[in-house]
DNA sequence: TTTTCTATCAGCAAC
DNA sequence: TGATAGAAAA
């Protein structure tokens, strides 16, 4: 029908803002999206528009008034949160001020930030990642007198973590390690810190004794929607149905669940049937992002997994081009091969650099693609593995920050006592840790307790250092909390300690390095400042910033979300994202499957198969695949043999491509022989 | 007592 | 390769 009367430009905006639910979507992506009331599961297969459903359903909510605040969505990575929150302003138009988009973890947080003085934390609790966990276990366990041997702080760090997320319990075989987990909590709870275990934990312990404040989250969120559901633990499923008040959709696919060995547990969509029997399931088939070829790989391989649900999976996009095995001789042979293609793909098909993956099993494995890719100049970000907030200088400036907000943080304070060095050494902190180990008080108040005692054992050199550090804290603190800025105040803090002069000095033989941990340091600042002018950041202050970083990873630094650049990564990491042309480097057997899943045996092999599922899905057009016949591995080289899922594609569906034989390795001596003239000469 | 040097050890995945 | 612990040097 043609208006009489051209609309006003705002109504024509909303006319081409409404959205055809029916048109843009299939018939079970419909299904999904407009059944917003009572229970749903979603059975997403790989590549079936499982994103594109989640946005799309919120846009249904919101289009059926259903109000912002009561809308809850948790995903695993902030990655993904962040880019659904764009999805959905992109596809409704709509600002999102009160609708809650975030990690499990995150939203802890949040939790934990209104209400944690319930349970006899202080407010500016510090969250510890890992490294702060096992520096902790390490502390606690030489009080308590473990041999160095006996206390492997990585295996033990993971025995607390299953006990705390429940999936271990306490058995005789590591009942010694009762007392030491005991002494753990209890110097978590001195120091006003957190792990990451107890952000899904202590939730659910606020939950459980204070009825009043779950009944809170219960009145707001009538809406809960949990993506990539086959990886929550049993905590968050937990959290996640003590929070549902009916309206709870769960989106998952049991072949993609590769997180076990931190909970997750797949068998929580079977949990999620028995607990909500009126919910309805819908199964995504149609597979939209891969050709059959690269599908019907994939499906040949997850067939031979037993404890799975049944799928169909379909694509009509044609079969494509046949998937390549290349045997090279090495890693380096490997990697030149990986760095070669692209450059000849990027010509032949007109490809960019982004349209590349290339996936590892291991965060090891990437350096020598890295070398050759700085060799054959093109350019890559990695994601995933070390957080940028494990680099030392980071986590140096960081940790000032958090001992600024909590001065009984002693695992933060002990890492920057001395850092810059001023003096105050190993025997000055035995003599204040003995002092708060009497006393079961933070160093902080031993430190304090010295330096106002006219009967300290310290020596007057001593003091003077402490009584600097103590000052320098104390001023930076009062800078810190009073009104806006922190960006510039953090640059102030740097320079004050003169952190620069401090690397300088450190890396004396190393000068890049030196330079490349300043500009570190800088983009830290810079992401600083953009975070607190950001207009949707009500509290651009200390504490907010703190709570928020230690839950980050690299890939939500960079500030040119890697545009045209090849995408390097591990295949944890991919986890839900798709490329044009993927590489699956290392696929050897012992590399994946891992040779600890052999080892750990029940149903390990099926999880890296999995893996191995999620990294072949990962690709649209094109997939290479690689397996070396030689590796270095630590210090010797190693015979390698092809992975056995290699042989679970389907033969039709493959290209072999043997390595360029002797002929190369000859040449390659020559031209080194030649070169070698060249400087001797 | 604190800093620097040297040797040794260990390496799967991440919020 | 990097981190860390213990030994030597300042």
């Amino acid at each position: 029908m043609t208006p009489y009367f051209p609309f006003p430009s705002f109504l024509i905006e909303y006319r081409s803002m409404a959205i055809n639910y029916r048109a843009e979507l299939n018939d079970e992506q419909y299904a999904a999206v407009t059944t917003i009331d009572g229970p749903l599961l979603i059975i997403a297969g790989a590549g079936s528009g499982k994103t594109r459903v989640i946005t799309f359903r919120i846009a249904y909510m919101l289009d059926n008034g259903i109000p912002q605040h009561s809308i809850l969505a948790l995903t695993f990575t902030n990655k993904a949160a962040r880019e659904m929150e764009e999805r959905i302003k992109e596809l409704t138009g709509k600002k999102l001020q009160n609708m809650t988009i975030s990690t499990f973890h995150a939203f802890g947080v949040k939790i934990l930030r209104q209400d944690i003085e319930r349970l006899g934390w202080r407010e500016n609790f510090s969250i510890y990642d890992e490294v702060d966990r096992n520096q902790l276990i390490k502390d606690t366990g030489r009080e308590l007198g473990f041999t160095a041997d006996s206390l492997d702080v990585y295996k033990i760090g993971a025995l607390f973590s299953g006990i705390k997320s429940g999936h271990r319990n306490w058995e005789n075989a590591n009942d010694q390690y009762r007392k030491l987990y005991e002494e753990y909590q209890a110097g978590l709870k001195l120091y006003n810190a957190v792990d990451f275990d107890d952000l899904i934990v202590l939730p659910i312990k606020l939950f459980r004794e204070h009825p009043d404040v779950l009944e809170k989250y219960r009145q707001r969120y009538r809406y809960i929607m949990v993506d990539e559901f086959q990886d929550t633990s049993i905590q968050q499923y937990q959290f996640m149905h003590m929070l549902a008040t009916g309206n709870v959709a769960v989106v998952g696919d049991d072949d993609q669940s590769i997180d076990s060995w931190r909970g997750a547990n797949y068998e929580n969509i079977r949990m999620f049937e028995r607990d909500f029997p009126d919910l309805r399931e819908i199964k995504l088939e149609q597979n939209y992002r891969s050709t059959e070829t690269i599908l019907e790989a994939a499906n040949g391989v997850i067939s031979h997994n037993t404890n799975r649900k049944e799928k169909a999976l379909w694509s009509g996009n044609g079969s494509g081009r046949p998937i390549e095995i290349y045997l090279p001789e090495n890693e380096t042979a490997e990697a030149d091969f990986v760095a070669d293609t692209i450059r000849a793909v990027c010509m032949a098909d007109r490809r960019k650099y982004d349209d590349f993956g290339v996936l590892v099993r291991a965060n090891t494995l990437t350096r020598a693609i890295e070398e050759a890719f700085l060799d054959a100049n093109i350019p890559y970000t990695v994601s995933g593995g070390t957080s940028f907030f494990q680099r030392k200088e980071i986590n140096d400036i960081i940790s000032y920050l958090r001992v600024i907000a909590n001065h009984d943080d002693d695992i933060n304070l002990l890492r920057i006592i001395n850092t810059p060095r001023r003096g105050i050494g190993r025997r000055t902190i035995e003599q204040i840790s003995e002092f708060s180990g009497m006393r079961k008080c933070s160093l902080w108040t031993s430190i304090n307790a010295h330096l106002a005692a006219e009967d300290s054992p310290l020596s007057e050199k001593a003091k003077a250092d402490l009584e600097e550090f103590v000052n320098l804290i104390t001023e930076q603190r009062a800078q810190m909390l009073g009104g806006r800025g922190l960006s510039k105040k953090v640059k102030a803090m740097v320079d004050t300690i003169d952190y620069l002069s401090y690397l300088v000095q450190e890396y004396q033989k190393n000068e890049k390095a030196a330079r490349y941990k300043l500009l570190n340091i800088d983009s830290l600042i810079n992401s600083i400042d953009t975070w607190e002018k950001n207009p949707d950041n009500f509290d651009p202050g200390l504490f907010a910033y703190l709570n928020r970083i230690t839950l980050l990873s690299r890939d939500d630094m960079d500030d040119d979300s890697g545009k045209g650049k090849v995408n390097l990564m591990t295949i944890h990491a991919s986890k839900g994202l798709e490329f044009p042309v993927v590489f699956i480097i290392g696929a050897e057997d012992g590399i994946i499957p891992h040779a600890r899943s052999l080892e750990e045996g029940d149903g390990s092999i099926e999880e890296e198969r999995r893996l191995f599922y999620v990294a072949i899905t990962r690709a649209r057009d094109k997939l290479f695949l690689s397996s070396c016949s030689r590796r270095r591995k630590i210090q010797s080289v190693v015979e390698c043999v092809p992975s056995p899922f290699l042989q679970e594609i389907p033969p039709h569906l493959v290209e072999y491509h043997e390595p360029a034989a002797e002929v190369e390795a000859d040449k390659a001596i020559e031209i080194l022989a030649n070169m070698k003239k060249r400087f001797t000469i």
